[in-house]
RNA sequence: GGCGCUAUCGUCAAGUGGUUAAGACACCGCCCUUUCACGGCGGGUUCGUGGGUUCAAAUCCCGCUAGCGUCACCA
C-alpha cells in the first residue's frame, strides 16, 4: 500500500517551529517511502479563523521546501482538503453513528449536538511506533462532542473521518494527542475502518533565561519559521536543524540537503525525548551554510541586509560578502558589522592603546603618520597594491606586524573588530575615506597630546 | 488531582546485557595569527534515584522523583 502523509494545521497565521518540524518528519517519511504528503486545513473552530492563514500556511512550507502532493491549491483526488468545506460529510458519519447506536444527539441552547457514547468499562490499546502499546481505560474517555451545534465537526471526530477518506496511512503529529487517540480508535472500530499507523512526535522545548524548560514559545525567543527568516537565517538552515530536533541519521552528518534528509530519514531514528531548541547550534549551522556559499550566492541572499550602500561599497558588494561570509552566523547581523564604512564611529582614544601589540596614543601617532605618506603615493588603490606598500612599510619599520596595523584599524574603523584585516578596510573604504580617516585620527591624537 | 508520556554531558545525541559511554554545538585552556573569524591541540565525575534480575546493567523489571502532556461544542 503507497504511504500517504499528512499535515493538519489550523490557519492561526502563524508556523510555529513544533509544527513545522512535524510537517517536516511528514513530508520526509511520505517521500522516503515513495509516497504522498497531503496538506489538509482544520478550519473547524471559526472563532480562531485568521484571513489568508491558508496561503500563508501554503507560502511557508513552500519556503521550506515541503512541498504537498495534495492540498487546498495543490489537487490530488481526496478533496477538498479544507473541512469547512466538508461538512455535510461529516453530518452522514455522525448520523450513521447515532443510528448504529455509538453517539446521540444532545439539546442544547444554541442548537444540536451530537455526542459520541463512550464504554464505561474496559481499555482502548492502540499501537504507536515510538511508544508500542498505549493503553488507557475507557472510564477515562468523556462522550465527547463529534458536531459542533454550529453544524461543525471538532477535530476529534473530523480528524478520523478524513484520514480514512484520505486513505493516511500514517498519522504523524505531536504527543499532545496521545491520549486522545483511544478516542479516534474507537471511532475507527465503531465504523470498522482499518487503522492507520500512530506516531506521536515529542514536543520542542526552549529554554528559559532562568535555565527552565518548557514547550517552546514566545518567552524564548523567535518561535516560528518566519521569524527565524526574518532574523536572517535561511530557510534551508531552518529544516536542516530542526530535522535534527528529535530525529538522528545514526551517523555524524549533521549538514543535510533536503534530498539528503528525505534519503536518510527513518521513523527509527525520532526520539521519544522532547528536545531543547538551542540557539547556538543554529548560529554554528546557518554559519556552515554561508561558508560554503559562492561569494557571489552569499552576496545575493545578504543583499537586503546591506541597506543603503554608497556607490563606492555598491560596487563592492561581491567582496564585502566574500569577508562577511565567515564571520556572519545570521544575516541581521550585517548592519551593525558593516555600519563603519559608511559612517566613522566616534573617536575613542582608549581604543589606540593596545598592551599586547604595544602601542600607545604617542606612537600611534609615529605609526599613522609615515602610513598616510605612503599611501597617498598608492594611485592604483587595488588589494595587491595595498598589501605590498603596508608590507613593505612593516618591515622597513623594524616593528612587528600588530604593532604597525593596531593603531591603522583603529584609526580606519574605529572599532578593534573588523571584517576583515586592515588592508582589506583600506581597500573597502577607498582611497580618498580612507585617507581622510588616518589624517582625521592623527589630528585628533594630537590634539590630545598637546 | 486522575490518566498518559518521557528521563545518557549545559544542549542535540550514539548506545538495544560485557564500550576507555561515540560525535556535534556551547564552554574553558593552549597554539597559530594582522583584531575578529578560520584552523589545530587539549579539557570536563554525563547514564535522575532506590531496589531487584544477572557472572555482568546506561541497556531488562518494579517503586520513587522530576519534567511534560491531557482531562473543551481548541486543534
Amino acid at each position: 500500500m503507497k504511504v500517504r502523509t499528512r499535515f493538519a494545521p489550523s490557519p492561526t497565521g502563524y508556523m510555529h517551529i513544533g509544527n513545522l518540524r512535524t510537517a517536516l518528519y511528514a513530508y520526509l517519511f511520505a517521500k522516503h517511502e515513495g509516497g504522498d504528503f497531503i496538506l489538509r486545513i482544520e478550519d473547524t473552530d471559526r472563532a480562531r479563523y485568521v484571513a489568508d492563514a491558508v496561503e500563508f500556511i501554503e507560502k511557508t512550507l513552500a519556503a521550506a521546501k515541503i512541498i504537498p502532493d495534495e492540498g487546498p491549491h495543490h489537487g490530488g483526488n481526496f478533496g477538498p482538503y479544507v473541512q469547512s468545506e466538508r461538512m455535510d460529510i461529516y453530518k452522514k458519519y455522525a448520523e450513521q453513528l447515532v443510528e448504529m447506536g455509538h453517539a446521540y444527539r444532545e439539546e442544547t441552547e444554541n442548537g444540536v449536538a451530537i455526542r459520541q457514547k463512550m464504554p464505561k468499562t474496559g481499555e482502548t490499546t492502540f499501537f504507536d511506533v515510538l511508544h508500542g502499546n498505549i493503553t488507557i481505560a475507557n472510564a477515562e474517555l468523556e462522550d465527547q462532542v463529534l458536531l459542533k451545534s454550529d453544524g461543525m465537526p471538532t477535530y476529534n471526530f473530523a480528524n478520523v473521518i478524513d484520514d480514512h477518506l484520505m486513505e493516511i496511512t500514517h498519522i504523524i503529529r505531536g504527543a499532545e494527542f496521545i491520549t486522545s487517540t483511544p478516542k479516534h480508535v474507537l471511532l475507527y472500530e465503531f465504523f470498522g475502518w482499518e487503522l492507520p499507523t500512530f506516531i506521536h512526535l515529542a514536543p520542542v522545548m526552549g529554554k528559559a533565561e532562568d535555565g527552565t524548560v518548557s514547550k517552546l514559545s514566545k518567552r524564548h525567543g523567535a518561535t516560528s519559521f518566519n521569524d527565524l527568516v526574518e532574523m536572517g537565517y535561511l530557510p534551508e538552515v531552518i529544516t536542516n536543524y530542526v530535522a535534527l530536533l528529535g530525529w538522528n541519521p545514526k551517523t555524524n552528518q549533521e549538514i543535510f540537503s533536503m534530498q539528503e534528509l528525505i534519503d536518510a530519514f527513518s521513523l527509527d531514528g525520532l526520539s521519544k525525548s522532547p528536545a531543547v531548541f538551542d540557539y547556538n547550534k543554529l548560529d554554528w549551522m546557518s554559519g556552515e551554510y554561508f561558508k560554503a556559499m559562492t561569494d557571489e550566492e552569499f552576496a545575493a541572499v545578504a543583499d537586503k541586509f546591506f541597506g543603503e550602500l554608497n556607490a563606492n561599497l555598491a560596487q563592492k558588494k561581491i567582496y564585502l560578502a566574500s569577508l562577511l561570509k565567515s564571520r556572519v552566523t545570521k544575516l541581521s547581523e550585517i548592519p551593525a558589522m558593516i555600519k563603519f564604512l559608511m559612517e566613522m564611529p566616534p573617536f575613542d582614544a582608549e581604543l589606540f592603546v593596545n598592551k599586547r601589540n604595544k602601542v600607545t596614543v604617542a606612537n600611534s601617532i609615529e605609526i599613522i603618520s609615515p602610513a598616510i605618506k605612503i599611501l597617498e603615493g598608492v594611485d592604483d588603490w587595488t588589494f595587491e597594491n595595498l598589501s605590498e606598500k603596508i608590507s613593505a612599510y612593516i618591515e622597513s619599520s623594524g616593528m612587528k606586524t600588530g604593532t604597525i596595523m593596531w593603531p591603522l584599524r583603529i584609526a580606519l574603523s574605529g572599532q578593534k573588530i573588523t571584517p576583515g584585516g586592515v588592508v582589506e578596510i583600506l581597500y573597502l573604504l577607498g582611497r580618498e575615506t580612507a585617507l581622510e580617516r588616518l589624517t582625521r585620527a592623527v589630528g585628533a591624537l594630537q590634539n590630545l597630546s598637546d
